[in-house]
DNA sequence: AAAACACATATTGTTCAACAATCTTTCCTG
DNA sequence: CAGGAAAGATTGTTGAACAATATGTGTTTT
């Protein structure tokens, strides 16, 4: 079980601008990758051990990660990568309900021609089967999206969230192939967009995003069964 | 200068659940009620004995509230109370230009009652001319749009914004009374939300918001000259 | 054998003191 | 008066220590 700490590459001697900030974002790319499961817990001895900084710092970048929705903090029991439940996917689709349909409809920056070469690539990763492609390319999509609202922070929110996504996706491992469906939906919208209909793109990307949320709901419960 | 950390109550002997929380929400008080304004330093050695805790703690402290957007860490530099420029007044209406019309045109979880009520309060406030009661009900009347939405994290992410908003108000005190004008634009939009004409109002909401931006930011540029 | 309790152990929460790295101020020199 | 070096102050990080809380173990009790 302690072996999981050991996979983490150490920093090299130099000093990093921000040793806090540095730890933050080397546990959110092992947590993104899935080196870091769901429900692991991240000892604080093991892990200041493991990434060489000293207990005091960890705990500044386990306060950076707790804002980042990926981790969760429990008084005097300590950090666990978060697994997200039923409510956590509901929150998610939540959020991507009102900033992406709101992005479409009135976002003052909508990029199409880069929505459109995004489309492309992800077709490419459906032909090959490449589905870690094809979960990336749907994840620039979306980003893209809330781009054209013209706010950093609800791009950051959005990054999170879609971060989150990814620790449901890990969560669950059997999941059947979700991203291939996306392709065509997103595709679809920006037929939708390109014709200079917005609201009807809105409209049609919240009905794919209940979709998408019912699906995955029945899966978690399915395969969650209490 | 050094007598601004003297009016900060210092809490009593008993311990916190988390002190560092407790930090973090102690500083967002003294900076919302405009005790600590805008580009004030913080200094770590100052605070830590004034609130009784050890630097170690309060920047914990200091790490949560970064992502409260009311202060800005300079690094080697230290911590300031935030003074929003107008790159941050266009950022927040950016946020709220999404957020707000999208949860009245489609949020599963609008409550016209309670905006009613909301209004009531801030006439009420108009009447005696108290401008602090009327700034108090027009954020709690955003705070309920967005409440709409059912989403704990962009209800979150928008009571930052308005607290950098009472920020931006902190920092420009000879700003004239806007306050007063929102109170009617938030009752015709009450009006349409109860003749059922939601996405009426989530337009009319849009025009609202880039005409308090456009006042806002003339208010700052002239106020701000270079 | 199962449940309940007490004790020992491990982990987290917080503090303190120290030092390195960086910024700020002062003062000296040209 | 400008430029720059030295001194001072502040932030960034560490390690050790201790209190508070949770976990695990073993014994007792029924």
């Amino acid at each position: 079980m302690s072996e999981i700490y050991t996979s983490i590459p150490l920093g090299d001697g130099s000093t990093h601008a921000h040793t806090s900030t540095w730890v933050a974002s080397t546990l959110r790319q092992e947590i993104a990758e899935g080196r870091l499961l769901p429900g692991s817990k991240l000892s604080e001895q093991a892990l200041s051990n493991a990434l060489g900084v000293s207990r005091n710092t960890l705990r500044e970048g386990f306060t950076l990660l707790d804002s980042d929705l990926i981790i969760s903090r429990i008084p005097n029991r300590g950090v666990f990568v978060a697994s997200p439940d039923a409510a956590d996917i509901r929150e998610i689709y939540a959020v991507r309900r009102t900033i992406e349909p709101a992005a479409l409809a009135w976002g003052p920056k909508l990029d199409i021609d880069e929505l459109s070469r995004i489309i492309g690539h992800a077709r490419a990763a459906a032909e090959t089967e490449n589905i870690a492609l094809m979960a990336d390319a749907n994840q620039q999509f979306h980003e893209t999206i809330v781009r054209a609202t013209g706010s950093a922070h609800l791009l950051e929110l959005m990054s999170r969230v879609l971060a989150k996504m990814r620790l449901v996706f890990h969560a669950m491992s059997d999941a059947p192939d979700f991203h291939s469906h996306y392709v065509s939906r997103n595709g679809a919208l920006v037929d939708l967009l390109n014709t200079g209909q917005r609201m009807e793109a809105a409209d049609t990307l919240q009905v794919y995003l209940n979709t998408a949320e019912a699906e995955l709901l029945e899966h978690y419960e399915s395969s969650q069964p209490r």
